[in-house]
DNA sequence: TAGATTGTTAATCGATTAACAATC
DNA sequence: TAGATTGTTAATCGATTAACAATC
């Protein structure tokens, strides 16, 4: 690797992964650049230049092989290699993706969840293994997970974050409805929030009635 | 208004916003750019800019009175006023989302739900109206429903989009495992993706192992 | 070959950071 | 007043876009 990758290069390239994805399922053999770029939305020019941030993957001249593409991004990204997860928090939302297939054939495997009432673990219909979540840290280890998802309540974010990294998560897609702010070295956080999205609608939708919001491609 | 507001700066202001909010709640008076930048995570100057590009919101020399700032961020990007919103798609993911409470304290009020199999709107338990899809454009039309959440099959997603903007709905949170790549005037798309959260955790901690990853502040 | 398309360099554009004058 | 802090201008930094040489 030459460059280093820049943040929204990186973002796109996830999501380019997953559409050749689709594309090779679609029996879809070669791609132009211009293609792709109707298909994601992204300029084609952009995408070549994230693409290139990877080092060659095709042939000066020639369209890409979308197969080829794929397995390119993927190895360079890590993402060609199935990874444990675990779910924490086992209210609706977290019961609701415990038993979400897209994740095993996308490529990660929920191997754990986890919830402090025991009752919930007893009474909640899955074939995923459920433990307490005094047990985090432990099991984590124990089954080499290196990603989590939280859908715990507010005031419990901090301390299973912590039970979570001290087991050697390497990532954490936070879904409570607060900032999970702190910082771990080599571990990463996504803060997806509900109230958060509506308010960003609610703000462009505002401003751009007004015609004072510059738009750009992005959204 | 004297410029426009760039994207990031409003996704900024937007959590400032929701910040402030629980400041207000903890009793406190007020804080300065410093303070704020510590709780939140961004650096005071980029604070004080975005602040700046909704007008001036505090007095040069003196620190921000906390619950003036909230009302002037909020009047500026609308988030003061209530607003409608409905959940399409009442699987799993769905009846998680439609009883909520958090969204009604946040000033975002369900008071509809749909979905295309009508055994799920006679057996799901809740205290929000519920219609079959079909309905779907004369009900937010009716009601006056600006905001819309998906948790619809991919297959799905297309058709009732078409729906909910024909009904006059003015943005949509995608969390059907499919991009939402259409466009319409004057609406506004989030996409949300598990997979795609997994993903990106997956490619930086990737690249950061090797150090090949240029980190910046914002993850 | 001629047309098409990649990979990459250069130019533009925009956002963040730094610095500081104005203010209390 | 002196110290602190905002609002804003200027400087830096980085990402996107444009252009094109290299290649098939």
């Amino acid at each position: 690797l030459k460059n280093s990758l820049p943040e929204p290069s990186l973002i796109r390239l996830c999501k380019l992964y997953r559409l050749l994805q689709e594309l090779e399922q679609e029996q879809i053999r070669d791609i132009s650049s211009a293609e792709l770029s109707e298909k994601i939305g992204f300029g084609s020019h952009n995408i070549r230049k994230d693409i290139s941030f990877l080092g060659e993957a095709g042939h000066a001249g020639l369209r890409y092989n979308a197969t080829a593409l794929k397995e390119h991004i993927g190895f360079q990204l890590g993402l060609n290699k199935s990874k444990k997860a675990c779910i924490v928090g086992l209210g609706r939302l977290g019961a609701s993706m415990i038993n979400y297939e897209k994740f095993k054939i996308s490529g990660y495997e929920i191997v754990a969840g986890f919830d402090s009432n025991i009752n919930k673990l007893e009474t909640l219909h899955t074939n995923v293994e459920l433990f307490p979540s005094h047990q985090i840290a432990e099991v984590v280890k124990r089954k080499a997970i290196e990603l989590a998802v939280l859908t715990v309540p507010p005031d419990a974010v901090h301390d299973v974050s912590e039970k979570l990294v001290s087991g050697g998560v390497r990532g954490i897609v936070n879904f409570a409805p607060v900032l999970l702010t702190q910082k771990w070295p080599g571990v990463f956080i996504r803060n997806i929030d509900m109230i958060g999205e509506f308010d960003i609608l609610s703000a462009m939708s505002n401003y751009s009635g007004d015609r004072r919001l510059h738009l750009n491609g992005s959204f």
